[in-house]
DNA sequence: CATACAGACATAAAC
DNA sequence: TGTCTGTATG
């Protein structure tokens, strides 16, 4: 048997992973190690030599792409396609589980996903149906709290209020979202995992069905998923299920939604005997670049412990450039994409990093200006766009009548005369009964219990969904779903949008129907086509442009840069309060995270790294003045170099950290926590001048952010 | 029902 | 400061 296509490119840690024998395995992979590489090998391996069924695989990923890509690299190294292999996300193969045994989870057949915004306005529209104050009950914390215990597979009956008042009423609050959820068959993220955990739990003949089909799991990422996901592997993997996981406890970004690092050790406790392999050796950047990312994350105290290194030369030295202001500092980076732009470097080879997305904004501005084609990550998806959220709610409609959320949402979409006070009657109508919208509706219409006009429009609606529904019932997806935008008035109504603003509305619906010819049929769970679409539209929300040949340089949070790799990198905003952010200036573990994030964003960088920061940043419109991030402290000065404003300027550029702090009475420092005899605790953000007219700013935690004169504050230090 | 205006808010974001 | 949401107005 010829294996020299799977072992040849591969190092000696990549080759002891991809050939280990049947037993758990934690696999260790540092950025640029090549995991993706090493898990593609060990499903051809298992395949090939091995000679493992593929449907005895089931491989999880973090993303959808992700899943997509690692497909395509198995079936290009094993020569042929691998229909019965599972490839995809915890959560899309939680759904294709569900779909498969709908019954068996107590779930509708026709039962449907909703996204984060769906989940939201639905539970906006709960509080407001009970009265409650938006204020005090924000939605958004309400959803919080639902996905934190979904997230760790806790349901309300498993809550304890503690005493707290508050918390009984959140834990009332899931549990009355649960009901409205399962009464519409509607299945938000979380309750994918959560249903087909309990599934498996009560279902012993299930469980031992998937067990002895899924023999080897493979899950990448590890170090992102969280204590469901965590439970699910266990609870697949049995004792005679075998693991192998690769994951990276330095580039675990993501507690913040739920992940736990903390699983990796967990891992090697659940599953003992586990062999650990590490990948320590990096083919990406030059061991300037790297040294300084081994620097940063060297100061967390939680680690795994890993080296990376390259056989690789030193390369250049990483630039560091102090701006006067955001745009000055927008400026510079252009002008350096504009050298390497003349040096042959592609656009697409270079990206500028930055915290957060509100600072994408100068940076356009200033490429734009320079005229150099650009493409900024995250913002609006494809299928959260308004006028495809529309057409889908009418398609789940025709799947699901009591699907209330869509019925709200398209009830009076396009404008046909059916206004608020309408359907607060058919609200309250569905609540007296204790059925759906769409029932209630019929029956305020039999009742004769509306104005003859709002009755009729009413009627209208309704007789329009049963009759798409009849009508494209035998045609094509695709061409139920032009159908469907057209008949439903979709198109017309945004099509005569003013200023032209329709037209990329009516492009896009035109594109949904190019989306639904593309689908391909699950065989497996033989899902209906209409089914599997509205699945795969909420699971895949699609890239966020369109556009994507054309070379252009990458703007993207340093988030979205996760996986990615670039030739030349700008890190920009290199300040702390923005980098490490704020928020997780006064919380160890969230400075580890951010910390994190920074390591993550430097392995990016190939060859050349700049790090930039501003020292007076116009945020919220009001001026601020910053001191570098300190993770460019935390990089040995030898592997930096400053790089000077080509004006001469008569200031030193570098300025060391917080100087000009000593200037402050009284021991005050930046990031101080100080208590204030009217507005409570906070933290000092900000200060200048000194002796008697010194002030600082203070973030109050009660009472926002002030600027109070020293002198008179009377602040106590904490 | 569309548009204008006021007010709140501002970390990251896949599924 | 800019964006988004909700409400007031014509």
């Amino acid at each position: 048997m010829d294996i020299t296509d799977i072992l040849d490119p591969l190092n000696e840690a990549q080759r002891e992973a991809v050939t280990v024998g049947a037993e758990p395995t934690l696999v260790l992979a540092g950025a640029g190690s090549g995991k993706t590489r090493v898990l593609v090998h060990r499903v051809a391996w298992l395949v090939r030599v091995e000679g493992v069924a593929p449907q005895h695989i089931l491989a999880v990923t973090f993303t959808n792409k992700a899943a997509a890509e690692m497909r395509q690299r198995i079936e290009a190294l094993l020569g042929y396609p691998t229909r019965n292999l599972w490839i995809g996300t915890f959560h899309g193969l939680a759904h294709r589980l569900l779909r498969i045994h709908a019954r068996e989870a107590g779930l509708p057949e026709t039962f449907q996903i909703m996204d984060s915004e769906d989940q939201l306005r639905m539970i906006r529209r709960m509080i407001r149906s009970l009265d409650l104050d938006e204020h005090e009950w924000a939605p958004r914390d309400v959803q919080w709290f639902v996905n934190a215990q979904k997230d760790e597979g806790l349901r309300p009956k498993d809550l304890k209020d503690e005493g707290n008042a508050g918390r009984r009423r959140m834990i009332d609050l899931y549990a009355r979202y649960q009901r409205l959820c399962d009464e519409a068959g509607l299945v938000d993220f979380g309750e994918l995992l959560l249903r087909t955990l309990e599934l498996l739990t009560e279902r012993a003949d299930l469980l031992e069905h998937y067990r002895a089909r899924f023999k080897h799991l493979l899950v990448d990422e590890f170090q992102d998923t969280n204590a469901i996901q965590y439970r699910w592997l266990r609870l697949v993997a049995g004792k005679s299920g075998i693991p192998f996981i690769v994951g990276d406890d330095d580039q675990s970004i993501y507690r913040w939604r739920g992940a736990r690092v903390e699983n990796l050790q967990h891992f090697q406790r659940d599953f003992p005997g586990t062999r650990i392999v590490r990948l320590e050796q990096n083919y990406r950047s030059t061991a300037t670049i790297l040294n300084a990312a081994n620097a940063v994350i060297a100061n967390n105290a939680s680690r795994l412990g890993k080296n990376l290194w390259t056989d690789g030369g030193a390369g250049e030295p990483i630039r560091v450039y102090a701006a006067f202001n955001e745009r000055d500092e927008a400026e510079f980076v252009v002008n350096r994409i504009q050298d390497a732009i003349a040096a042959g470097e592609r656009r697409r080879d270079i990206a500028v990093l930055y915290r957060s997305n509100a600072q994408s904004r100068v940076f356009e501005e200033a490429l734009l200006a320079a005229g150099i084609p650009y493409r900024v990550y995250g913002g609006m998806r494809f299928f959260e766009r308004a006028e495809i959220k529309d057409a889908l709610a009418y398609l789940r409609l025709i799947a699901n009548r009591d699907d209330d959320p869509s019925f709200e949402r398209v009830v009076n979409m396009p404008p046909r005369g059916i206004g608020a006070r309408t359907i607060d009657i058919v609200r309250d109508e569905a609540r007296r009964s204790g059925t759906s919208l769409w029932r209630a509706a019929a029956a305020v219409i039999t009742q004769e219990a509306l104005p003859k006009r709002s009755s009729n429009a009413l009627w209208e609606f309704l007789k329009l969904v049963d009759r798409l529904d009849q009508d494209t019932r035998n045609l094509p997806l695709h061409e139920q779903v032009a159908h469907v935008i057209e008949r439903s008035g979709l198109i017309a109504h945004y099509g005569k949008e003013p200023h032209g603003g329709g037209e990329a509305r009516v492009e896009n619906l035109e594109e949904l129907v190019n989306a639904a010819r593309d689908v391909i049929a699950d065989e497996e769970s033989d899902m209906p086509p209409l089914l599997s679409f509205l699945a795969y539209a909420v699971l895949e929300s699609g890239a966020a442009q369109a556009g994507p040949y054309e070379d252009s340089v990458q703007l993207m949070t340093m988030h979205s840069a996760k996986g990615l790799e670039f030739e030349w990198l700008f890190m920009c905003g290199m300040e702390d309060g923005l980098f490490p952010h704020q928020r997780s200036l006064n919380d160890p573990e969230g400075l580890e995270e951010e910390r994190r994030l920074c390591y993550v964003g430097i392995t990016r960088a190939k060859r050349r790294l700049y790090l930039t920061y501003a020292e007076q940043r116009r945020l919220h419109g009001l001026e601020s003045y910053a001191t570098p991030s300190r993770f460019i402290r935390e990089i040995p000065p030898e592997l930096l170099e400053e790089v000077r404003p080509t004006m001469a300027v008569a200031r030193p550029i570098y300025r060391p950290a917080f100087a000009g702090r000593d200037a402050l009475p009284g021991g005050i420092r930046l990031g101080q926590r100080v208590r204030h005899g009217k507005f409570g605790e906070g933290v000092i953000l900000n200060a200048e001048g000194s002796g008697a007219h010194a002030r600082v700013q203070v973030n109050f935690e009660r009472s926002g952010t002030k600027w109070l004169v020293l002198a008179y504050a009377n602040l106590e230090l904490m």
